[in-house]
DNA sequence: GCTTGTTAGTTACAAAAACAACTATTACAT
DNA sequence: ATGTAATAGTTGTTTTTGTAACTAACAAGC
């Protein structure tokens, strides 16, 4: 016998979240889309480079929660573009070090400033303890597993 | 000159609603998935002709905020699995009325059962406060554009 | 040294999503 | 009535993703 309170699919947590961030993302997916022909994996690796700086391409998969064929695909794409590059580590040779250049730096500049923007367009229809709350949930929820 | 109290990318509105739901979507994912073979999308459109009994493809487009494309292929999908069936309205022969089967409903009831149970769990570690309060924030979130 | 296992990252192929163009039907204006 | 636009839904083609298999380098045990 299921069925507390008999429970509406449509406040479901993961479908309210895929909502929220679908809505959210697009606007800005727009901007890394149209304005440096960029996909959400290659954004997301490019900021990682930029708030950690040099980094494998395994780091960035543990602290992003991406897999490393995304991470793969982004990085050989971003090096293409030139706003990375790749140097082989000394010791031991299957890792390799990534780091912005200074093209790639001013892109993840850009972008952040344009995300700061958009961050506070999107939370000031909210008060800024809900925005805080909202954040820790999140973190919260994007941890557990 | 940008930058008041210099923002954390980290903490990017879109950046951690995306990654809270990848996560937390995963898991029940797997369930119609492998329960049922089907995509996303597909509970999708399965779960919104759950709630609302006969609807349109435009309505649940509407409703879901998913594109035709999508719910076309969707119900197509559904249809073939005979978990709905499609009638023509007769007033506008361009439209046509979807309703679920009896499999299709027992199909929903499961999934939306499994939900309910995963919801309970996914929230359990944050207070039924906290947890109505994204509910709200989410649908705040989703709602704007 | 050599076998076995593990880790970093890539690549190949299949599945799915995105986007644009399409058909069919209705609405609306002249 | 007839031409134009709008709407419902589908289909075709291109991108992107997911999954699994792969190579290369290292590590550990014997």
């Amino acid at each position: 016998m299921k069925s507390a309170k008999d429970f509406d699919v449509r406040q479901f947590l993961p479908y309210l979240l895929n909502q929220a961030a679908e809505a959210s993302s697009l606007e800005f997916q727009k901007v890394y889309k149209d304005k440096y022909g960029m996909l959400r994996n290659e954004w997301r690796v490019l900021f990682h480079l930029g708030i950690y700086g040099r980094m494998t391409a395994s780091d960035i998969g543990a602290r992003a929660q991406m897999h490393k064929t995304k991470i793969s695909r982004a990085v050989q794409r971003l090096a293409e573009r030139r706003y990375l590059t790749r140097t082989r580590a000394d010791k031991d040779r299957r890792v390799e070090y990534l780091t912005l250049t200074p093209a790639g730096q001013q892109v993840y500049r850009d972008l952040k400033g344009i995300a700061q923007d958009y961050d506070a367009a999107l939370t000031d229809s909210i008060s800024i303890e809900e925005a805080n709350m909202l954040r820790g949930l999140l973190l919260r929820l994007a941890q557990r597993d």
